[in-house]
DNA sequence: ATAGCTGCAAATGCTTTGCAAGGCC
DNA sequence: GGCCTTGCAAAGCATTTGCAGCTAT
C-alpha cells in the first residue's frame, strides 16, 4: 500500500490535522476497511498484532482517542468494563446484547424522537445516545 | 430509627428478598431519604461516612449492585471512569452535562419514541436509554 | 444453626501518564 | 531542526474478589 497523494486514509488524517504517521495509518486502515465496525481498543490492538503491525496498546488508545476528537470515530459507553469505538460517526442509535456484549446498528430512521427537549439554557446538544438493551 | 414493622425501608429489602441489614437498612435510608438522585459509590460511601454509618467501600458496592439487581436502583453508564446509581427507576431519560459530569431527569413524556424496532428473535428488550449529552 | 453479609486487603483490568527516543514536515 | 508521536513500563482508579468473622432469621 503506498501513501501516494491518492491514498484516502493518509489524506483524511491530514485533513482532520492528524499527523499520518505509520501508526496511525496503519491502525486506520483496520478500521476503516471493513464497513462499520465496533471496536474496542483491546480489539483493535489485537488485529492490529495479526497483520503484522507493529503498535504498543498506548498508541491504539491514543489513536482512538485522537481519531475520535477529530470527528471520525465514535465512543460508546455501554458497562463500566470497556468503552467501544463505532466507525459509523453518522446518526444512528444502537442494540446492546447484554449477554453476548454484541453491538448492533440501528438506523436513525428506524425511531423517531418527537418533543426532545432542547438543552438547557446557554447548552447545545453534544449528540443523542440511544442504547437499547436486550437479553440475547 | 427504629426498624418496627412499619419501617418502609426495612419493610422493602425484605420484600424484595434482601436481608435488611444494619449496612443495608442505613445505605438506602440515605439514597432514598432525598427524592431522585444519582450516586456514584463514592458518593455514597462519604456520604455514609459522614452520617456516621460504618460501612466498607466493598459493602458500598455490594448494596448498589443488589439494589439494583431487585429493581431499586438503576445502573447508568456515562463514561469508562464510574458508573452513576439513579433512585428513579421509572420510565425517564437524561440530561448528561458533559464538563460538569452532571445528571438530570428528563421524564419518559417529555419524550416520545415512535417505531421503536422491536428486538430481535428470541431477545427481549431490557430497558431503552437514551441519553442527550449538552455542553455546559 | 446456618445461610447470607460484611470488612479488609489484595487483586483485577481498563486506561492514562511520564519520559526518552524516533519520525514527519 | 522542531515539534508531534511512539513505546514501554509504571502508575492510576474504579470495581471486584477471597475469605475469616459476623448476624439476621
Amino acid at each position: 500500500m503506498r501513501t501516494s497523494s491518492r491514498d484516502i486514509i493518509f489524506e483524511r488524517l491530514r485533513q482532520v490535522g492528524l499527523r499520518p504517521t505509520r501508526q496511525r495509518v496503519s491502525l486506520a486502515r483496520i478500521m476503516f476497511a471493513q464497513g462499520d465496525r465496533h471496536v474496542t481498543a483491546e480489539d483493535l490492538f489485537t488485529e492490529a498484532k495479526g497483520a503484522r503491525v507493529n503498535v504498543s496498546l498506548a498508541t491504539v488508545y491514543n489513536a482512538l482517542h485522537d481519531f475520535t476528537a477529530k470527528g471520525l470515530l465514535r465512543e460508546i459507553f455501554l458497562d463500566t468494563n470497556r468503552s467501544y469505538f463505532d466507525t459509523n460517526t453518522g446518526d444512528h442509535h444502537h442494540f446492546y446484547f447484554e449477554r453476548s456484549g454484541r453491538l448492533e446498528d440501528i438506523p436513525t430512521d428506524a425511531i423517531r424522537i418527537a418533543g426532545l427537549p432542547s438543552a438547557p439554557e446557554g447548552a447545545t446538544i453534544t449528540r443523542v445516545d440511544v442504547i437499547i438493551r436486550v437479553n440475547d
